[in-house]
Parts: structure tokens; sequence; C-alpha cells
RNA sequence: GCCGGGGUGGCGGAAUGGUAGACGCGGCGGUCUCAAAAACCGUUGAUGAAAAUCGUGCGGGUUCGAGUCCCGCCCCCGGCACCA
């Protein structure tokens, strides 16, 4: 073995040889804890892994090594989101099929992902797009239909004109598509949706059980968007008409001084108005309709609407109020019909405001104060000219009213979220078709189970049709079936969402070769909940809250044990390369939010230099900035390269991609091999064996000290994400022992510590570059794999220190510090600190008050 | 606007309310070399000759003691955004 680092030479030897001896096939010894690691299921893109990637797998990959050396049962598999656009739009590009376009990009991701090391357990790999894994997911589906949480209906549908596709509202950003960037439009076509919404509650109370980043149970809590509320009916003056109201603030109800109806509404045509009002109210309806949702939802536009000339009775009060229109308010929140209070929201007051609408003020700082400044919105304060409930605090008014209005029946008190149902299906080639058969009567049947999967047919053209129907409905063979009845039926065209793929997948991982179940719930029971997910944020909502959602409803289908499918979420930073831009030319223009257009290096190169912008922007292909872990395992190793991605940055932060830091990773993993290579014929393997009957000296304690601390915080760091300091504490190790082990004649004590010390190493080293660490490991003539080795377990007694430096302090500012043996007496600190020199000159001329001794740490002398 | 997460040397970052800056990068000085690279040793928050003083975005507070806790701001990143 090598004096150095030398990657080229061993690193792919042991590649191969963890392969040759199934290294990292899922161990399931009887009665071993388990551990579930698992990395958010990738979509192979034909770019392959760039080191942003590794970013994810590395830390992952470390701890499940780890837990593997600690003698758990790991499942640490990876399979591939294969379904989907992405996949469709660039094999429609590239004029391939997708199934064999995706089948090369996953070989070349596994090829990557094995180059740098990681210990998946390939034997249970599978695609999103196999047949033997979406014929279970058109199972669940099935499972779904049968307790009513699928169901089809013509809605109002975001349009993406570019992927010719539906989307969920959670893929439109901003009135775009998230996907393309194409602005959304509206159209009503028959749907698929999943019932998620019946969910919403539990969805928002489980995320008290699991161990998630706060922003990420954050950002679901938000988008679930829980509000508490009333809902009551507003009767039309002159007229049977009625409409009800959800308002949040019971408690300015006698502050109503209109209200406002979405264009949309249904109760709109049975107003009581005139003919010239009926032809305002439907050109106002007219332009509603033709505004996008960008320009409707702009916070900068103006508020717009018109008065109906109907009037609704305020039931707290008795006061007739106009009937507005407005698209201010939505047609697909709450009622779509709201009672306005322009004194508190500042919506209805920019509105009255606009249209000259009397504003008055009902809720004060104090009950005594008449007039606030207005629009008042908080909700710290009492009601005022309320009548009977003027003088209430607004919590105590809203419970008050509430209970009014219910006793009166004309409302109820009501929870109201902002989550819509799950828009599921796609009218798209590549996905997973929906398992339904359409009967000449227009009902709808579940395919039996028995005829699953119903496999995606063979297809040349697989392009949208853009008339809003799927390719497959061109398909005359796939299309015609015949129903249970065994008459002519039509079969349902649609596809599913790849999020509906990516909703199980971790619990087909605990049992992947199973062909009469989606899985055996006792291997679910026995691995489920993945114990440590480790994915981006990016995903925070959409595929969590997906997730989570098929996981309570195979739980209450008795299918599974768990609620919650991961107990643990970590989201890493991104990774950030240098990305060059110019300034625009004079016949070119910037698109909204760019500052500059972007160049590839090799642009760059030939550019003068001062007309360059370089800015940090998250690797991508289109960016041109990607560095691919080919190119940093060619130039520094695979090993350099996992050591320099977990000591970079802490886990979670975003990291700007410079090459120089890795070397230093190469010189580390050097100063190691150099420290076993020169400590190799002082080892002795059976050191365990014979450490307790030797008496330690000085040199051997201080050996086994730093061993038993470097265990235990390296242990700790590993387990808590802390992957940054885990490298440092082993480099902090090399330097300890490279000063503290003698270069002569050792005694039997130092070389068992010495030993000792350098097997530690060797172990702690394992998960973070396993390469090397067996190379080290075999260098010692240790038999098999580190990886099959046991994690050093760390005696506390051994690491604590005999002598501490104190601190002394004088009001609070350090002094001086002085050395005392552990366990010293408070007495004994405080002798010693009065005796430091550097003390006395700042007690000068002032009287002790107090001596505060934290024992081993500090002691602060107060005077005066 | 609302909800999260941040703000610490030249840089990445470390620090259960108890010696701020661990570990690394970079810099500086040295050893080795004809020279360079590599490797190794020393040094490196600021001001100061030193003693010392100052120092974790800003302003207050709690405490014997605050990067850490509390209150009020500023800035950066991410998410949501007319949700009644």
């Amino acid at each position: 073995m090598a004096d150095r680092y030398e990657p080229g030479n061993f690193e792919a030897k042991w590649r191969n040889r963890w392969q040759e001896a199934d290294l990292f096939r899922t161990r399931e010894v009887p009665g071993a804890p388990k551990f579930y690691g698992l990395d958010f299921f990738p979509y192979p893109s034909g770019a392959g892994l760039s080191i942003g990637h590794c970013r994810n797998y590395v830390p992952t990959d470390v701890i499940c090594r780890m837990k593997a050396m600690q003698g758990f049962n790991v499942l640490h598999p990876m399979g591939f989101d294969a379904f989907g656009l992405p996949a469709e739009n660039e094999a429609i590009k590239r004029g391939t099929h997708p199934a064999e376009m995706i089948e090369r990009y996953a070989a070349r991701y596994r090829e990557q992902m094995e180059l740098i090391g990681v210990s998946y357990d390939w034997s249970r790999s599978f695609k999103s797009s196999d047949p033997s894994y979406y014929k279970w997911t058109q199972w669940i589906f099935g499972l779904l239909y049968n307790r009513g949480l699928a169901y089809r209906k013509q809605v109002a549908v975001n349009w993406d004109p570019v992927d010719n596709t539906v989307l969920a509202d959670e893929e439109v950003v901003g009135g775009r598509a998230e996907r393309s960037g194409a602005l959304v439009e509206k159209r009503f076509i028959p749907q698929w949706m999943f019932k998620i919404t019946e969910y919403a509650q539990r969805l928002i109370d489980d995320l008290d059980l699991v161990d998630w980043p706060e922003g990420i149970k954050n950002q679901q809590r938000n988008w679930i968007g829980r509000s508490e509320g009333v809902q009551f009916t507003m009767k039309v003056d002159d007229s049977k008409a009625e409409f009800d109201v959800f308002t949040t603030r019971i408690d300015t109800i006698f502050g109503m001084t209109f209200c406002v109806l979405s264009p949309e509404h249904p109760a709109v045509a049975s107003l009581p108005v005139s003919e010239e009002d009926r032809a305002r109210i439907a050109e106002y309806q007219a332009e509603a309709k033709l505004l996008s949702d960008i320009d409707r939802t702009s916070t900068t536009r103006q508020k717009t609407g018109v008065f109906t000339g109907a009037r609704a009775i305020n039931p707290a009060n008795g006061e007739r109020v106009p009937i507005w229109l407005a698209d201010y308010v939505l047609a697909t929140y709450g009622t779509g019909a709201i009672m306005a209070v322009p004194g508190h929201d500042e919506r209805d007051f920019e509105f009255a405001e606009k249209f000259g609408i009397p504003v008055i003020a009902v809720i004060a700082e104090t009950a005594e104060l008449e007039t606030p400044e207005l629009p008042f919105v908080s909700k710290d304060g009492f009601l005022i000219n309320s009548g009977e409930y003027s003088g209430l605090p607004v919590a105590v008014a809203q419970v008050s009213l509430g209970e009014w209005i219910e006793g009166l029946d004309i409302g109820t008190r009501k929870i109201q979220y902002k989550l819509r149902d799950w828009l599921v299906s796609r009218q798209r080639y590549w996905g997973c078709p929906i398992p339904i058969v359409h009967t000449k009567e227009g009902d709808m049947e579940l395919v039996p189970v028995d005829q699953l999967p119903v496999e995606l047919p063979a297809v040349e053209r697989y392009e949208p049709s853009g008339d809003g129907t799927s390719p497959l409905a061109a398909i005359p063979d796939f299309v015609n079936v015949t129903d249970s009845d065994g008459r002519l039926g039509r079969r349902e065209t649609d596809t599913m969402s790849g999020f509906a793929c990516s909703s199980w997948y971790f619990l087909r991982f605990c049992d992947p070769e199973n062909h009469e179940q989606a899985f055996n719930p006792a291997k679910v029971a026995e691995w489920m909940p993945v114990d440590c997910y480790v994915g981006g944020a990016e995903h925070a909502v959409m595929h969590l809250l997906y997730a989570r959602f098929w996981t309570k409803v195979l739980y209450d289908a008795g299918l599974i044990s768990i609620q919650e499918p991961f107990q643990r979420l970590q989201n890493q930073g991104q990774i950030l390369g240098r990305t060059p831009y110019r300034s625009p030319r004079e016949n070119e223009r910037l698109g909204v939010g760019e500052d500059g257009i972007l160049m590839s290096y090799a642009e760059a190169a030939e550019h003068p230099p001062e007309d360059i912008t370089w800015r940090w922007s998250r690797m991508s292909k289109s960016k041109g900035n990607v560095v691919s872990p080919e190119e940093a395992v060619g130039e520094h190793g695979a090993d350099a390269l996992r050591l320099y991605l977990l000591f970079v940055a802490p886990f979670s932060a975003d990291v700007e991609w410079k090459t120089e830091g890795i070397s230093a990773m190469s010189r580390f993993l050097s100063r190691i091999f150099k420290l076993v290579d020169t400590q190799k014929p002082r080892f002795e393997p059976a050191w365990k064996n014979l450490i307790p009957f030797e008496e330690p000296d000085d040199v051997s304690r201080k050996i086994r000290r730093v061993t038993h601390q470097t265990v235990r915080v390296c242990t700790e760091d590993i387990e808590r994400f802390s992957f940054n300091t885990y490298a440092s504490w082993m480099m902090k190790f090399v330097n300890a022992l490279n000063d503290e082990i003698p270069t002569g004649e050792l005694t039997v004590a130092q070389t068992l510590a010495v030993s000792e010390a350098i097997e530690a190493l060797v172990l702690l080293l394992a998960p973070g570059a396993p390469h090397s660490a067996d190379e080290l490991w075999e260098s010692l003539n240790m038999p098999g794999f580190t990886m099959n080795a046991e994690w050093p377990n760390f005696d506390p007694e051994l690491a604590v220190e005999d002598l501490v430096t104190i601190a002394v302090s004088v009001n609070g500012k350090l002094r001086d510090t002085f050395q005392l043996a552990v366990g010293a007496s408070d007495e004994e600190h405080e002798t010693a600190a009065l005796a430091c020199p550097k003390v006395a000159p700042h007690l000068e001329g002032k009287t002790l008050r107090k001596v505060i001794v934290v024992a081993g740490k500090v002691v602060n002398l107060v005077a005066n």
C-alpha cells in the first residue's frame, strides 16, 4: 500500500470487490434493529448526475453505512421516477421512445452512483414505468376509487399550452406552469381527482408526529391553509334569492357595508335586478372571464367591480347593504361570496374607497375609543358600534356571535381549507394508465385486479393531440374494450400524474419482487417508516403531501400500520456553479426577471472580461455550469469528492462550487495513508483483548482519550447530519495522533493504544471514504470489508480529560486561564483563580463581592 | 404583506448561556531543493511596540456571564400571496 492517497490505484478495485461480494444486499438479521435510509426518487435526466445530486446521495450513504456497521438491518434502495412529462417531451424531441430512452438514462445514473461508491441495494431497484410496478399503482388507484376518493369531474382546469396537458394547482406558480413556464389557460375538461381535501385536517395534525424541518412543515400547513370562521346565509332584499358567505371575522359583522359575489357565482342570475343592471353585470362577467389568472391576481392591479342593483340584509342589525360583483372574490374559495367590512379588511377597504362605499369602525384598540384609524385589521381589540356586543374583546365576540348565528339557524361555525382536490389525470402518453372502463351507459368500471396492469401500448407516435385528449385516445386497440358484461366499452385514456407513481414507491422497496401483492404487509411493517428521507426542499409541498395522503389511505384500508411514511426528513443545500452572463446587445432584449444574457464557458473565454458578470446559480444543463461526478472523481478521486461534499458546508446550506477545496481532502486522505503506513508495523490486531491488562502511561492515556472523544463526536455528528464536523473531527484526530504518537520505541500500553486509535480511525473514515478505508483495512491485514466491521464504541470514562483549562474572568471579562485537575472542588477553583497573576491588577482597589464557579469551565470574580 | 431559514476573520464554516473564530481554504515566514512543485514546521480577527482595548448585522434588555435567551429594527435566501 502507498503512503499517500492515490485513488486511481485502488478505488475501482474496491468497487468491483464490493459488487462481487454483493456487499450492499439488504441484510435481514432476525432480532437486529432496522434502519431505512432513502433518497428522493429521482427522474433520470439525460444530462446525467451532477455533483449537486451527489450532495444528496453521499450523506445518506454515510449514515446508512454507519448504521450497517452498528449492526442495523439497513434498507438503502434506489429506483427511478421514470414516467412523466420531462421524459416524454425529451423523447419526442429526440425522436426516440421514452421507455428505451429512460432505460439508458437510468443505467447511466446507476453507473454514476456506483462511481462515487454509494451503497445501494440494486437488487431492489425498479422504475415507476415498469409494468410490474405500475400494475400496483393502478391497483392503489382502484383502492382509492372504491373508497370514494377518486372521482371524475368536469372542472375548470389549468391547461398548459406548451406541454398540452392539465396541471394540478400545485404545479402552477404565479399563473405559469412550473415545468414548462407557459402561461396557464383555463379550460373545462372532465378530470380525475383524488379527494385529498378529505384528509386536510389529518395532514395538518400529523405533521406533529414527524421530525422534519420546521420550514417544510410550515409550507405544508400554509398550503393546506386551514382557517376557522363562520358561514352564514345572507337573504337578498325583496327576493327569495339568498347566498352564503364565509368569514373569519364574524366579530366585524356590524361593520358590513356591502357584500361581494364572485363574477361566476350562481346566485348572480337570480338577483332581483333591472334590465339595465343585468346588462352591466353581464358585461363585467364577460370581462372577468377574459382575464387570465395572473392578470386577475396581480397585486399591482386596481380592484374592479360592479354594483348589481340588489341589496342583502345583514342578519346582525337588519341593515340593507348593496351587493357588488368583483373579481377579487374568488369563486373557488369558501362560498365564493363575502360580507365586506372595509373598516377592518384591507381589500374591502381599497374597494370601498374606490367606489365610494361607506366605511365604519366596529373594532378599536380599546372599548372606549370611538374611531380608530381605518382600516384597523388587528384582532387585538374590542368591539364598538356593535349593539349589545360592544365592549367585548374580539376573541369573545367571535364565540358569542358564532353561537348566536347558530342559534338563529342561519349559519354554522366552519373550518375552511385552501387545499383543493388533487387533479391527477394527464392527457399524455407516458404515464401510468388509469384502470377504468367507460361502459355504453356512461358508467365507469374499475379494471379487475386479474386484468392489471393496463399496459401502455407500444406505439410509433405519442405526441399530444392538443385537443385536450390523450394520444392514447387515437389508438383503437387500446380504447376499444369490453366491459364486465362483455359489451363494447371505452377505455379511459388519461394517464396519471407522475406524482401518483412516487406516492408509494417507498413501500414497494420493502418488497419489490412481490407478484401477488403491491407489498407484503409484514415486510412493510418490518421496514416502515423511512427513518431518514433525504432530498431537495423543492418537493416540500407536492411529493411529500401526496405521499403522506396515500400512506394515510393505505392505513385506513388496513394495509399498513403507519400513518406517516417519513419519520425524519432532511433537505440538502444546492450546489451552485459559477455562471457567466453578459449584457444584452443592441438588438437583444432581456426576459422578465433576467439581468443578463446567459453564456457558455467557451463564449465567456473569448469575451472581454469586463463585460462578463459571474453569478452563482444552481447547476443545470441549460446553464452549462454542471460539474459531473466523472470529472471530479477523475481529477481527485471518489473519496476526496465524498469527503469534500461532506466537509464543505453544513448539509442544508447552499454551496458555491470551487475546486480548490477538494484537493485539501486529497491531502487529508494522504496524511491518513501516511499515518497508517507508518504505524502499520506497530499495529496489534488483538489490542482489544490485551489492553485491559496493561497499565496505562501518560502517552497511552492521551492517545486513548482522543480516540474515544473522536469516536463519540463522530458518531453523534453523523447521527445529527452534521457531516462537516464529522470530517473536521477526523482531521483533528489525525493531527492529534501525529502529535502524540512517539516516534521511538513504544511501551506495550502505547502500542495497544496506537493500535486502537488506528483501527478506530479507519473505521470512522469508512462511511465517508469507504474505498480508502477498505484499502487501509486490508493493509492492516484485517479481514473483510470495513462495512462488515463493527463501528467503534466509546468509553465515556476514557474520553474524559484529566486536566482542564479554566477561564478566569473579572466582571465577565476574560483575564487569565489556569489548569486544574478534573473534579476539583469549587474552593480549589476559587483559590487557583485568585492566584492567577493577571487577575490581581484588575481587582486592585476593588472589593470582591461574589465568586461564580462553573466547575471545569470558568471562574468569574465579581468586584467593584 | 405573511410564513420559514439565515447574517460570526480575506473565504467555507465551528461553538449544551461559560476561554468566539474549532477544522479547512487562502496569506505570510521557514525547512528541503540548483530551482520549482509536492511534503513538512511555524504564524495568521482588528488596532497596538507592549500592556491592553475592540470584536458574532443594528439598537435596547435579562444575566455574575449573551454569537447563543427576550423586545424593537435592518439586510439576504426560500416559500406563499386579493384564500375573506
